[in-house]
RNA sequence: GGCUCGGUAGCUCAGUGGUAGAGCAGGGGACUCAUAAGCCCUUGGUCGUAGGUUCAAGUCCUACCCGAGCCA
């Protein structure tokens, strides 16, 4: 089988309803594979990460066992995904069949390699985040992260001989100075080995809601957690496919997350004989006037209703455009309504307008011959291929600005050559000549952002009269002078409406 | 307490030791195909502070201040 770009997203907690901050990690997962999908095959994954006392606890408060909670909740993650353009292509679930016995597996291979012991585990835990504490890290007693109270957990648990792993972690993280990134996390995390690692739990005993370990108790949530990336596509099943997909290329995680991934991750993979993930990008949170979003901070945003409000093509656009890849970046309706007129409006919605209206008035809606030879031709030549290699770098805000030099080159054209004047002189090569390249500048346009909104794509696709495949290979279908003669386009109701935002009172 | 990453125009950020940049916002202008959109011109910065290295420092070094974060 032929290796894939492999995509994944951490499966989500669902202790509750999803939040903004969830759509964007998806979509930028999402924008990755429907990039890829263009030249190569490519998996995207996301799922759900269902177990643990966290999730225990908030069904037990709803009145409701756990696998109910999960049943009914799931339904609304995939809703938000659906309602957020993304398309991927597995979903998967921890209290699923495939997922359990392959994480029983796990751990059996674990034991029998002599990779973990037993042994007693004595020490806080906090339930909110998954995570255990040291009692000198707690503040006033509480979780040095959340500040919720913990609980004094001593029970027998399984642990894993991380710290057997901390010499090659450390050697990996030397070879591959890049296979994490923004640069910020990879240093947090070289100092943590630096330092040295303690073995893990992975086990509890006094737990139910979890996967069972033969003998007693249920794994760790977040070593449950982290092998989906595997359980899913074939580990230990359908070697084939398997091989075909792992390691994969890109993992995106949340920088809170960063250390289960980087160091935790690539221990556990090692221990069953596979190899390290090639990228794990650790990105910044979305905030609110510097403050991560939050339900206990009660400032979390319904993402459904962003979406309904602005569109989701302008939401994906935003979340991409506003800042660069990694860092965190504060988010408000007047930058989002900004970005939407300023960008999607007035420079692309408003480029799509004048140009078809101009071809209906001076062509009958008719793309005219294509022209002997354009100045955008040699021009604009290299910019697939530049967007394209920054998307994979996952510098989305500078693709996006790349694909701005067209946009503006193509209102600039329009300043300068003038079609109406064109058309009231006779100049009728001139003319045609112009018109060509605003419509195959447009179909550039449309291609190249369809990963990034792919529903207001289609439409400015539809619009241009449909000039063959959107899912075309980039190399083949962005080829200045492609698009056909006589193709007839078909004018629509703007693609992006201003959006007008009411004084604050 | 140790460490990491930032601090550049009103805002968001680019800037390989060699004359400080872009976009947006602000100001002015010409045009009319268009969602009063677009295009052209333009105001605006002791590059966190103080030293040092250098012919030359936003860029390298040291200390400190501020912000964010990781670890203890």
């Amino acid at each position: 089988m032929e290796r894939a770009y492999y995509v994944t997203t951490p499966i989500y907690y669902i202790s509750g309803e999803p939040h903004v901050g969830h759509a964007y990690t998806t979509i930028v997962a999402d924008v990755l594979a429907r990039t890829a999908r263009t030249f190569r095959p490519t998996f995207f994954l996301t799922g759900t990460d269902e177990h643990g006392q966290k999730v225990a606890n908030a069904a037990a408060a709803a009145g409701k066992t756990p696998q109910q909670w999960c049943d009914e909740l799931v339904p609304r993650w995939k809703a938000l995904f659906a309602e957020y353009e993304i398309e991927y292509d597995d979903f998967i679930r921890t209290t699923e069949a495939r997922h359990v016995e392959k994480v029983q597996r796990v751990f059996e291979l674990l034991r029998e390699h002599g990779d973990v012991y037993l042994g007693k585990y004595e020490g806080w835990y906090c339930v909110d985040d998954e995570t255990f504490w040291l009692e000198s890290k707690l503040v006033d007693g509480r979780c040095p992260t959340c500040g919720r109270e913990v609980q004094w957990i001593s029970e027998d648990d399984w642990f894993f001989r991380l710290s057997a792993y901390r010499d090659r972690l450390l050697a990996h993280f030397e070879r591959h100075p890049h296979w994490v990134r923004p640069r910020s996390v990879y240093n947090e995390m070289m100092s943590i080995l630096v330092e040295g690692l303690d073995d893990l739990s992975i086990s509890r005993t006094n737990l139910e809601w979890g996967i069972p370990i033969a003998g007693g108790g249920v794994i760790y949530v977040w070593l449950d957690a982290l092998l989906n990336y595997i359980t899913a596509i074939g580990w230990s099943e359908d070697e084939a496919r398997f091989h075909a997909l792992w390691p994969a290329q890109t993992q995106l995680v949340g920088k809170e997350i960063a250390r289960f991934h980087t160091l935790i991750w690539p221990a556990i993979l090692w221990a069953l004989g596979e190899a390290a993930p090639e990228l794990v990008f650790a990105h910044g949170w979305i905030t609110v006037d510097g403050q991560k979003m939050s339900k206990s901070l009660g400032n979390a945003v319904d993402p459904f209703a962003l979406a309904r409000r602005f569109g989701p093509g302008s939401m994906r656009y935003f979340l991409l455009r506003e800042a660069p890849f990694g860092g965190d970046f504060s988010y408000s309706e007047e930058k989002i309504a900004q970005r939407h007129n300023s960008e999607l409006a007035n420079d692309l919605g408003n480029l799509l307008q004048r140009t078809l209206s101009m071809l209906q008035r001076y062509r009958d809606g008719m793309v005219p011959s294509t022209p002997a030879s354009s100045e955008f031709a040699e021009r604009f030549a290299p910019l697939p291929g530049k967007v394209r290699a920054q998307i994979f770098e996952l510098r989305f805000r500078e693709a996006l600005e790349s694909v701005w030099e067209l946009v503006t080159a193509l209102n600039r054209a329009v300043d300068e050559r003038k079609p109406w004047v064109l058309h009231k002189e006779g100049r009728a090569g001139e003319l045609d000549a112009t018109l060509y390249d605003l419509c195959e500048g447009l179909r550039w346009l449309a291609v190249l952002l369809h990963p990034v909104m792919p529903e207001r794509m289609s439409e400015m696709w539809r619009q241009l009269g449909s000039p063959g495949s959107l899912h075309e290979d980039w190399t083949l279908a962005l080829v200045w002078g492609k698009l056909a003669p006589k193709t007839r386009t078909s004018p629509g109701a703007p693609l992006f409406p201003k959006i007008e935002l009411e004084a604050q009172p």
